[in-house]
RNA sequence: GCGCCCGUAGCUCAACUGGAUAGAGCAUCUGACUACGAAUCAGAAGGCUAGGAGUUCGAAUCUCUUCGGGCGCGCCA
């Protein structure tokens, strides 16, 4: 058993980010002796894997970035930097490069000791203390109560509980929230809808839905259940004795059912929010009085908008918030012509709430019908925190649903896809969150439900299961052939020399640090396309072994390095699974 | 008319947030199974990053501008 002889590196396992502070002590060093002056900006300097391999280990800027405000060439930092970087135990050789990059090749026993960490912690490794606890709000979903989830939806719902999960991974205190639209116009709309299908169900003739109710049928099962429960009782009684009911009773219904859809696809809301609730707090006045007292408010006109003109346009003084002075286009109205609030009085409200509850730090996902409404609000969280909190939107662009390439119709009448459920029914839940996985957020998204569902390498989900699958049949191999798969942590890694292994060692390497860049940039999606490397990387190496026998990674005679190369592909399954858990996808260990 | 988002290989998408020769898959062409899963792998070919100008050591990325697409534009949520 020989224990590789190189640094360790104490709760914070992206070698990069430990590299940084070897670079900056160096120059530190430097300043100290007088190469270089006093005081400089480090915060600019860079540590990252070179995109060509043959480059070495780690890349770095430093010594560009420093070079104006040293007054010096890049090269003329650069060389001294390296001799000192040089000095590192874990440095093997180095060479400065183009404009001046510094390049560093790491033993190799430093990665294989990274390798020995991922094989210590298993799934949780890539867990970070970057975030140190801070609190984060992450609202997503949050659909209008008036019916079900829909595709559109369900993009939201997984790209804001991927985001979530993967700031928990780097280190912060996340929580879920959903923001029930149960107050205002629209579901007044719905009881009303809701009572059309009461009396439906107890046997009146209603006719068609009127314009601007709901027309949906679900809202059948609605109106019966509240005629079984309260027989006749609302029938002939005027509208304000039976809206609220009415409304309440269906808000309750649908939420269950958006409960249950986004249970089935895994996602899992720590707090529902209410907008009448907060409404009924007070908490829209304090709101308000807090931004009086700030002279943001004002009465005054608004111009009416220059492209479309509202036919009812009415010119008239109203309450207004001052969002121009936070970045906004225009002043923002925060009253109605009836002096109740209006959304946006509601929504600066909530989100100091949040504040309140100790959230600085906020992150909203929308739809990307929502993108006029982003800087408002960011100008009124500015405002009401005394601009300590911040609000980060992404939007999601527009889902479209297609089968073999040609566009499904999202059309009820037709009988096909417009439900979330609907398509939870056709791919299940790993694939929908999988896939809704594999785009930046800000790009419009065509899921295509064969081409998800299809078993080969351009299909993502499938490539990835399949790699995860296949560290898990090389480990039920192995046990077969009478090798102990049980505490490879303790296996000799030192025989692991090929530079394929090599190659997948540094590979896992990386987890860490992509864990965090992800986390930072909150963009969920580059984590499927690290799996996805990694997966490719782990398949070539496999089919080597295949062509060489010598690189197998079960060898006869030779138990040390057989455990030396199964404790590599455990950590590849490691390293997928936790990737996977990220994204709420279930790992599988076989592929049907 | 204004604001926000987007434009990268024939197609679908990346590019570590300003880094080195812009990368993958599909499709096309050439190869590899006495199977630790060939549902895979190795290779070839494919680009003026929509066009133009600017900022600097360095631009797909930042700024300006033109073109083309999506979304939105008081008292809906």
């Amino acid at each position: 058993m020989t224990k590789a002889a190189v640094s360790v590196i104490p709760a914070l396992m992206n070698p990069y980010r430990h590299f940084i502070g070897v670079i900056v002590a160096a120059l530190q060093g430097m300043q100290a002796s007088g190469e270089l002056p006093p005081s400089l900006d480090f915060s600019a300097i860079t540590a990252e894997p070179p995109r060509d391999p043959a480059h070495g280990d780690i890349a770095t800027n430093a010594a560009m970035v420093l070079a104006k405000s040293a007054a010096k060439k890049p090269r003329d930092i650069a060389e001294p930097l390296l001799a000192r970087l040089k000095a590192d135990a874990d440095v093997v050789d180095g060479a400065v490069a183009g404009p001046g990059f510094i390049n560093l090749k790491l033993a190799d026993a430093f990665w294989r000791a990274r390798l020995a960490e991922c094989l210590k912690e298993g799934i949780a490794y890539g867990d970070s203390q970057m975030g140190a606890g801070q609190k984060v709000n992450v609202e997503y979903v949050s659909a209008n109560p008036t019916g079900p989830l829909t595709v559109a939806h369900a993009r939201g719902a997984v790209v804001g509980d991927a985001l979530a999960n993967l700031l928990d991974k780097a280190g912060y205190a996340v929580t879920k929230e959903y923001y029930i639209n149960d107050s205002g116009a629209q579901v007044d709309k719905l009881g009303q809808s809701t009572y059309l299908r009461y009396k439906e169900a107890l046997g009146e003739t209603i006719g068609e839905i009127p314009t601007g109710l709901y027309p949906g049928e679900y809202l059948k099962d609605v109106g019966t259940a509240i005629a079984k429960r309260d027989g006749a009782r609302w029938i002939d009684k005027p509208e304000a004795d039976w809206l609220p009911e009415m409304r309440s009773f269906a808000i309750a219904t649908l939420m269950a059912e958006i409960r249950t859809d986004l249970e089935t696809l895994g996602v899992r809301i720590d707090v529902f929010s209410s907008e009448r609730a907060l409404v009924e707090s007070g908490a829209v006045d304090r709101a308000f009085e807090t931004l009086t007292r700030q002279k943001l408010i004002y009465q005054g006109r608004l111009e009416p908008p220059k492209g479309q003109k509202p036919d009812d346009w009415e010119d008239r003084e109203q309450t207004l918030f001052r969002s121009t002075q936070f970045g906004d286009d225009v002043d923002r109205p925060l009253k109605k012509s009836d002096g109740s609030w209006t959304y946006f009085a509601n929504d600066i409200a909530y989100h100091h709430d949040k504040f309140v509850r100790g959230f600085a730090d906020m992150i909203d996902i929308w739809g990307a019908d929502h993108g006029g409404y982003v800087k408002r609000l960011k100008a009124a969280v500015s405002a009401i925190t005394g601009k300590k909190g911040e609000l980060d939107v992404k939007l999601c662009q527009l889902v479209r649903v297609l089968k073999n390439g040609e566009l499904v119709r999202m059309s009820k009448r037709a009988g096909t896809f417009e439900t979330l459920r609907d398509l939870l029914d056709e791919v299940g839940p790993d694939v929908v969150r999988f896939t809704m996985l594999t785009r930046k957020n800000d790009a419009a998204f065509d899921f295509d439900l064969v081409k998800a569902t299809e078993q080969s390498r351009d299909n993502p989900v499938w490539y990835v299961q399949y790699g995860h699958a296949r560290t898990r049949s090389v480990m039920r191999q192995a046990a077969a052939a009478g090798i102990g798969i049980d505490g490879l942590v303790t296996a000799p890694l030192d025989r692991l020399s090929d530079t394929g292994e090599l190659a997948l060692v540094r590979l896992i390497a990386q987890w860490p640090r992509q864990v965090e860049a992800a986390a930072l940039a909150h963009e969920p999606h580059r984590i499927a396309f690290f799996l996805y490397d990694l997966a490719a990387a782990f398949h070539a190496h496999w089919t080597r072994g295949s062509k060489e026998p010598e690189l197998k990674f079960v060898i006869e005679g030779d138990a040390d390095l057989s455990r030396a190369r199964l404790a590599l592909v455990q950590a590849v399954g490691f390293v997928i699974g936790s990737g996977l858990k990220v994204f709420g996808v279930t790992p599988v260990d076989e592929m049907r």
